[in-house]
RNA sequence: GCCCAGAUAGCUCAGUUGGUAGAGCAGCGGACUGAAAAUCCGCGUGUCGCUGGUUCGAUUCCGGCUCUGGGCA
């Protein structure tokens, strides 16, 4: 028990039935959901991004979905500000908010409430060194970093030129090292009294569950929809078109191959991203899971569970 | 029925001039603090189809068998 603000989050690797359950679990207790989910945010992708649809929401308000245009660039920091506001806002109707969805890098931005205090992000500096890593090698961008930070240089692995440019523009916006940066919000305490749970199931079942939805969504219109969104001007390189589902429909539509290709590319993408989500809890302190198996897949049983362990927390 | 080619990891295949084998993909594990549905790192034992023979030693050479392609009748 301790006396900072209540927040409840229900996340967990995509496909183990999160919306379902948060809509449940919500409409008992009077609850308001705040989405954390890096795709569901941009408006214009429904199916691929299984956005929960009007009819499903129950009348429930649902936060952080539909808030971006497919031409801009989402980001954990526009998150955190905006899960900000919203939070604030519920509290003043004196509820308590519902943070449902699988992105826990947004989830954890909130949680710990990371500061991001550079002014970024330098769009044109991370095209130049994206430019320089392209002409000279990732090494050598590396090697850079290795100047102005080693210890991020000794943690990130020269290939990954994503992360080697977050750091290097950190101190170009900043002169400072991220590694310390990192290292200070790392041990900050959480903002909130919060039960953060993790509904999971059986990797076989999982992976059934997630073909099946994959199908489903073909069925629904995929091909359609990013027919529809790349007819509107949608760059195939930006940040919303690099979402599982979008990517892999792309080289389809241009005929670089077989939708049955796509199809099995989308599949794989998505186990491979549920994996990557299992992982992330692992790390994560203080997580309550939620095994679907051991409550016979009823969401009803799973709720009850839910209640209990915000009850003890004093929470609801 | 005959001829040819193949049979090696879950899949596609490489290889061993005879000393029991390795890539890609899958799968598994991990990292992650303003791109996170992103990005990156690590992990390879399997009766080398079955069965005889030659040999100190066979997955590798030889014979037979089985199966799968392709061709000829």
């Amino acid at each position: 028990m301790n006396n900072k603000p209540p927040l409840i989050i229900l996340s967990g690797p995509t496909a183990t039935g999160k919306t379902d359950l948060s809509v449940l679990f919500a409409k008992q207790h009077d609850l308001e959901i705040i989405s954390a989910d890096s795709a569901q945010v941009y408006k214009g992708m429904d199916i691929g991004s299984a956005k929960i649809t009007e009819e499903e929401k129950q009348g429930v308000p649902h936060h952080l979905i539909d808030v971006c245009e497919i031409d801009e660039d989402y980001s954990a920091f526009l998150f955190k500000e905006m899960a900000d506001n919203a939070i604030a806002d519920i509290y003043k109707r004196g509820k308590v908010p519902l943070v449902v969805g699988g992105t826990g890098f947004y989830i954890q931005a909130l949680l710990k409430d990371v500061e991001f205090d550079d002014e970024g992000p330098d769009d044109e500096y991370r095209a130049e060194l994206q430019k320089l890593a392209d002409e000279k090698g990732a090494s050598h961008l590396h090697d850079l970093l290795k100047e102005i930070d080693p210890e991020s240089a000794e943690k990130i692995p020269a290939g990954n030129v994503k992360r080697v440019i977050r750091a290097l523009e950190y101190h170009h916006l900043t002169c400072k090292k991220i590694s310390e940066h990192n290292s200070e919000e790392s041990v900050k305490e959480p903002n909130f009294n919060a039960a953060y749970f993790v509904l999971i199931d059986d990797r076989d079942v999982m992976y059934e569950r997630i073909e099946k939805r994959v199908d489903k969504m073909i069925e629904a219109g995929l091909e359609k929809e990013v027919r529809t969104l790349l007819e509107k001007g949608a760059d195939p390189t930006s940040v919303a078109m690099q979402a599982i589902g979008y990517k892999e429909m792309i080289p389809y539509i241009k005929g670089d191959y077989s939708l049955d290709e796509a199809i099995y590319q989308i599949k794989l993408r998505t186990r491979h991203f549920a994996k990557r989500q299992i992982t992330w809890y692992k790390r994560e302190p203080d997580v309550i899971y939620i095994n679907r198996k051991d409550f016979d897949q009823d969401s009803k049983k799973m709720s009850e569970f839910m209640y209990e362990e915000c009850m003890k927390r004093g929470i609801l």
